[in-house]
DNA sequence: CTTGACTCCGTACTAAGGTACAGGCTTTAA
DNA sequence: TTAAAGCCTGTACCTTAGTACGGAGTCAAG
């Protein structure tokens, strides 16, 4: 059991946002000692860390939510289940796409500086490919 | 060349922020005419349109600046230039293989979804795997 | 040559995602 | 057993990334 500055410290967060996470749902109420101390388990560290790393990736809390929430539960038919998680993962698709269009760009920028060519005002939108068309 | 609405709306983006990427130096100062209109042209458009890719993929409008002024001028040696490129490559392949865990995780899902297996209380955390090491 | 749409600038406001108190109980280690 | 450190709630504040005005000048179609 963890207390909420041990998992804030695990987690790598401050103790402040675990209870704003808490009021905007995104971590559940946890139970509480008789003091109205809360306690953690080893559980909500990975859903911290899954939060953080999500939100680096351009989601937002809202978006974060959906992702956790994504269950099957009778009160949610599986297929509608199935097509939320589809829709996400076409979402996914599109950033690494994107991510890796970037990253050859920078591989480019790279190459080109180590051989001293020529280069114009913005190599990285050059090295996109100068099509424009994202 | 184009206006400022003309320029906002291709890239799909409000007029109101274009002046404020100005003002932040994300995007460069343009001509202006006689009558202090400013003039666009298409490398604005690419420029603008790569920003919102990389917003969308996480980065702070800092980062997509330090990605945008990545280039190899007189001011900054070459290898220097290399070294921060080199930098941002690591940090999206990170992201790259965050992505593809959760898509990874997402599919899991769907299938188990299909399949009607009992499913916990987090799907999503336990398809990533519940070593919780992120 | 006017009238409606567009543009300018400066400033103020918003929304999302936190962060920081204040005042008051608990825990814990000396 | 007491003082420091930790935790509770509520509320206020902050930063980032825009958005929305207001008042004034400009453009272009009729």
């Amino acid at each position: 059991m963890l207390t909420t500055s041990q998992l804030a410290h695990k987690a790598g967060v401050n103790v402040e946002t675990l209870r704003y996470y808490e009021r905007r749902g995104l971590l559940p109420e946890p139970p509480r000692r008789a003091s109205g101390y809360r306690q953690y388990s080893q559980d909500d560290v990975a859903r911290l860390q899954f939060i953080k790393c999500a939100k680096e990736l351009g989601f937002t809390l809202q978006e974060v939510q959906e992702l956790l929430n994504l269950r099957v539960d009778p009160d949610t038919p599986c297929a509608m289940v199935k097509r939320r998680a589809d829709l996400k993962i076409i979402d996914i698709e599109a950033k690494l796409q994107s991510l890796k269009r970037i990253k050859k760009a920078l591989n480019k920028l790279a190459a080109t500086c180590s051989g001293r060519g020529p280069v114009g005002d913005c190599p990285i939108l050059e090295a996109l490919g100068g099509d424009g068309t994202w």
